[in-house]
DNA sequence: CGTTGGCTTGAACTCTCTCAATACGGGTGG
DNA sequence: CCACCCGTATTGAGAGAGTTCAAGCCAACG
């Protein structure tokens, strides 16, 4: 634990000099931006970590393009992924001054990093974004209960139902096709399957015409929504 | 749905009529307590509800005394209790109008209610107060987290260690000895378990010498810590 | 064109569930 | 004070959803 908090600790520090003076192109505006103007632009490459577990939680993290997920591990290996975060997405905020999980980039990530003292102090001034700040905190608290329901209670089918209608929601709101940022191993921990029952159960909704799959089982296509409603209990 | 919010919502004010001028005995003074002067004290039997998924989300609470369960459920039935709340404990905080879950009182409890409205402009005047309940929430949504990994990815016994060294912490910090304040139904819908599952992996733990079951089962005495700590991954 | 990483498929196994019977305990009424 | 009852907990036997282990497949890439 010591040995990957040090080296997380001393990556950021080298991304941040690398992209030192660098303008941050300004994001697509959103209620919450005013919260995450003069942000430092960082990059993660696939597979990176933003953060471990038991990092100093020194910043807060809002998404400008790509995937991440948090992720919690036993001391066997055994993992939980507790959630996708997508562009626009806030994280990192949930924690004390240790981070309690890991946040790894799924694909190649861009992200803001807020120092959180500064931070604090803005929040102290402003009533309104200490408000928002807490609506984005019960929002993923929300989402937690919600995938409890999910982890405690579903069948394989119903998770991966759940699971494909959410994505798609975030991912393609309009559209029936959208592409997975994240292999099925991702998948299997986030709903607590196997990777071989995530690709059995998937199949199996390929045969019942629910979905089709392409592009190495990336691409998704959603070819019966309401059957997958049913599904989603 | 429209039938329990309105049920609930009626019961509401009934309760506060029934209690109304009475002046509300001070709880035990802890650092929160400031937030919570002046709540109205409201009495909960057995099995009633606090409020319920659909409810508008008006009153924030605080436990005096008792045991409450915060649930979801499934169309057909099927439940996941998100977390007990002992007292101390503050729930029903939302980000949205509505509540989106259920909070049932386990066994008879006292909470103290307060209007949310009145609520925010007093956190929109005081940042500790904002810091304060910012925290509360962190909290819950790390143990939300903690939850995820032992309903996606432990064994039943795992489970039930990790459930009965934390009640213990909770309910008994001190002592090995402490009384559940829920059935067995409740701890298989909170473990995503079945009541038969928790019952066989108890009796095996009594005949490993971890545990001694007494009172009908509510009743638990620690035998082995570090054995239940071994099985808690 | 061989290697690699990720995905799929198959067959056997096992942990947990389901269904059903039995036991326990606290409260009530005779 | 005992007998009965009802809700709750335990125990048993059989079934099943999902896992495990192992092999095969496919596309990307050097």
């Amino acid at each position: 634990m010591q040995t990957i908090t040090v080296s997380t600790n001393a990556k950021f520090p080298a991304a941040l000099a690398l992209r030192g003076l660098a303008v941050p192109p300004r994001p697509q505006t959103q209620p919450d931006d005013a919260l995450f103007s003069g942000g430092v632009r960082r990059s993660v490459a696939k597979g990176e970590e933003v953060f471990a577990d038991g990092d100093a939680a020194d910043y807060i993290y809002k998404i400008v393009s790509g995937t991440v997920r948090s992720c919690k591990l036993l001391n066997d290996g055994r993992r939980q992924i507790d959630a996708f975060h997508l562009a626009g997405d806030i994280f990192g905020l949930e924690s004390t001054a240790e981070h309690r999980l890991t946040a790894e980039a799924v694909d190649d990530v861009v992200v803001l990093a807020f120092r959180r003292c500064r931070f604090d102090s803005l929040v102290q001034d402003s009533p309104a974004l200490s408000h928002q700040l807490m609506t984005s905190v019960i929002a993923s608290l929300e989402r937690a209960h919600d995938h409890m329901v999910l982890l405690g209670r579903k069948t394989a089918q119903e998770k991966i139902a759940s699971f494909l209608l959410g994505m798609a929601n975030r991912l393609a709101p309009k559209a029936d096709r959208f592409d997975l940022p994240m292999q099925r191993a991702d998948i299997a921990d986030h709903l607590g399957l196997t990777i071989e029952t995530v690709s059995r159960v998937l199949t199996q909704m390929m045969r019942d015409g629910l979905i089709k799959l392409a592009a190495a089982g990336r691409t998704i296509v959603l070819q019966n929504r309401m059957g997958l409603q049913e599904l989603n209990a």
